[in-house]
DNA sequence: GATGAATGAGGTTTCATTCAT
DNA sequence: GATGAATGAAACCTCATTCAT
C-alpha cells in the first residue's frame, strides 16, 4: 500500500552528495535515510547493502558523465578546442558547486586498498575520462602522445580539485584548465 | 605487563601506515593495537583518543617533511635544480614505497568536511610544501609567478600520485617530475 | 527480530527498579537490557543514551506521583486528615514494597554534584511533594508555617526511609507518619 | 628510594572528599590519585583495592566521629542540653562546609543493595550515632523512649541534610536542630 | 513499499589492577 | 614507595542489516 516516497534516481543522487561530503565509511545508512526522507530499513528495498548502494552511486555518476560530458569529446561537429571547453564547463559546474571535491577521487583515496569492487568501477570511470581527453588531443597529436597528455590533464585536474578543497581557493581549477588549453595548442613534439 | 613495548615514535609510524592504507574511519583502534603489538586499551596511555592519535600522526609526518625534505629547498649550497631533485628523490621514496598514495591527501579527501582539526593540520603541511617549492622557483621567477608554479607543481604531484594509485601505474610520477623540471628551466613569462 | 517486545512504559518501569536498587553508575545498559528481555543495543531505539533513559525514569516517576499521589492533597472532597492519610498509604505501598528506599533520594545523593540535569528534575519532584504537603497544612496553618511543616515532613519521611533501608527496620516509617499526623493536629503557633 | 609523598591519613581524607562528592562507582582510582598527587598505581601500595580504600574511608570517618563527636554525648561534665549542642556544632561544621551532604548517607543510598561490606560498616556508624543521641535523651526519658527519640533525631538530621543538598538551602539543618532541642525539653510521655 | 523494532557485531573508551624498573 | 606502561574486561554506543506488520 505505501506509496513510493522517492525514486531510485533521487535516492542515488541524494546519497551521492552525502558520500562525497562524508566519505564512505563515515556515512551511515541513517545519514542516507535522512537525506532521502526515509527510514533506514526502507533503503534495503532498493539496494541490498550499503556497498551495493555505493556501487550504484559510482556507476550512475559514471554513466552520467559518459552521456553528458565525455560524449562531447567525440562530437565531430566541434573543434578540439570547443570540445575541451565543453568538458571544462561541465567540470566547473560540478567541482565549483560544492566544496566537497570529486566523489570519485574522494572514494578512491579512501577505499582503494580495502574495497576492490569500488576501485574497479572508479578506475573504469577515470579510464573513460582519459580516453575522452585523448580523443581530443588525438586531433593534433600522435596516439601515444595524446594519451600521455590526456593522463597528465586528468591528473592535473584532480590535483587542482584536491588543492581547491584543501585551501578553499577556486583559482586552482581555472589555472589548470588554462594550462590544458595551452597543451592542446602547443606544438606536437615532433 | 609493564615496561614499554613500543616507543611513541614507533607507535605513530606504525599507525601512519595503517591510516594511509585504510583511511581514518575504517581504521579501528584494534587495527592500530595489532600493528603495535599492544592491546586496544593500551594505546590510550599514549593518546587520549583516536582523533588525537591521528593528529599526532599528521603532525609527526609534517615535522618529518620539514626537516628531511622541505629543508633542501632552502639549502643555499645547492642550485635550484639540485634542490628540486632532492625533493623528487624523497617523493619517490615515499610514494613509490607502497601503493597507498599520500597520507595527507588520503586523509584530507576523506575527512575535509567533517574533521576540521585535521584539515587545519593538513593544509599547514601543504602550505609548507608549496612554500618550499616556491622558494626553489624564486631563484628564477618573480614571487607571484614562483608561487603559482609551486602551487601547480604540488597539485600536479598529488594528481599524479592519485592516478598512480588508482591505476597502479608508476609512470605518472616520473613524468610529473619531468614536467616540473621543465617548468623550472622554462623562461620566465617576461 | 522485529515487532515490539516491550512497551516504552514497561521499559521505563523495569529500568526504574534496577536504578533504584543499584544506583545510576553501577547499573549498566546490559543490566537494563536483561530486565527488559532485549539486547543492549535495542535500548537505544527508545532512548538515545543512558542519561536520557534515567531522565525519562525520573520524569515518569514524577508524573506518576503527581497524578496518583499528590493529587489527593488538593482533593476538596477530603479533610486534611484524609488527604494526609491518602499520601501515607501510597508512601507505604512504595517504600515498603522493596528494601531499596526511594529512587529520587538514591539518585539524588549519588549524582547531585555531577549530573545537574538529574538534580533539576529531582528537585522539581521534591518541590511538588512539598507543595502538596503544604496545601494540606494550609487548611489549618498560615502559609509560611504550612510550608515549613511541609518541608520538615518531607525531610523526615526521607530520613526515615533512609534509616529503614540501612537498618532494615520498617518501624521508622510508621512512626514518622504518626509524627506528621500530630503536626497536623497540633495548634498553630499563634 | 622514592620518599613517601603522602601519609595514609591524608590519602584517606582526600579520598573521602572525592567519594562524598562523586559517589563510589563514579569515582575512579585516577580521581583519587589526582587529589593525592600520586599515580593510579601508587595507591595500591596503601590499599589493596578500591573497595578496601572505601572501607578504610568509612572506618576512619566512623572512628573520627566516635572520638571527636559522639564522645561528648557521654561527657558527664555536661548537661544534656550542652551535649546536644556540642553534637550540633559539629554537625554544622561538617554538613555546612560543603554542599555534598553526608558521606555515610551518600554511600549508603548508592551501595546498600550491592556492597554488603559497606552496609555493615555504615550501619555500625549510624548505630553509634543513635546510641550517642539516646544517651543524651536518657537523662530525661526512659530507655525505650530515649531510643526512639534518638532514632527520630538522626533520621531527621539526615533528611534535613538531604533536602539541604537538593535545594541548596541551609535553613533545613538549623530548623531540624531546633526541633531536636525541643524534643529534649518536652515532657516525657510517661 | 515503508516502517520501526530488534539484532549482534564491532566501535571507541574507561577502568581497576598488575608489575618491572 | 613511586612510577608508568600494560592489561583485559566491561562500559557506552553505533551501525548494517533483518523482518513482521
Amino acid at each position: 500500500m505505501p506509496k513510493q516516497k522517492i525514486s531510485e534516481e533521487e535516492l542515488i543522487w541524494n546519497s551521492l552528495k552525502v558520500f562525497k561530503r562524508k566519505g564512505y565509511h563515515n556515512t551511515s545508512m541513517a545519514d542516507i535515510a535522512e537525506v532521502c526522507g526515509l527510514q533506514k530499513g526502507s533503503i534495503y528495498h532498493h539496494f541490498k547493502s550499503k556497498e551495493e548502494l555505493m556501487k550504484a552511486v559510482i556507476t550512475t555518476m559514471h554513466e552520467h558523465y559518459n552521456k553528458e560530458v565525455f560524449a562531447y569529446a567525440y562530437d565531430e561537429r566541434l573543434t578540439p578546442e570547443e570540445r575541451l571547453q565543453k568538458l571544462e564547463v561541465y567540470s566547473n559546474k560540478i567541482f565549483l558547486s560544492s566544496n566537497s571535491g570529486c566523489l570519485m577521487a574522494n572514494i578512491a583515496l579512501e577505499t582503494n586498498d580495502t574495497m576492490p569492487e569500488f576501485s574497479k568501477l572508479i578506475s573504469a570511470f577515470f579510464q573513460d575520462w582519459i580516453n575522452a581527453m585523448a580523443s581530443i588531443f588525438n586531433k593534433k597529436f600522435k596516439t601515444e602522445q595524446a594519451l600521455n597528455l590526456a593522463k597528465e590533464s586528468v591528473a592535473e585536474i584532480e590535483g587542482a580539485v584536491m588543492m581547491m578543497r584543501i585551501f578553499d581557493e577556486q583559482a586552482y581549477l581555472a589555472r589548470c584548465h588554462q594550462r590544458i588549453f595551452e597543451k592542446l595548442q602547443s606544438d606536437p613534439i615532433n
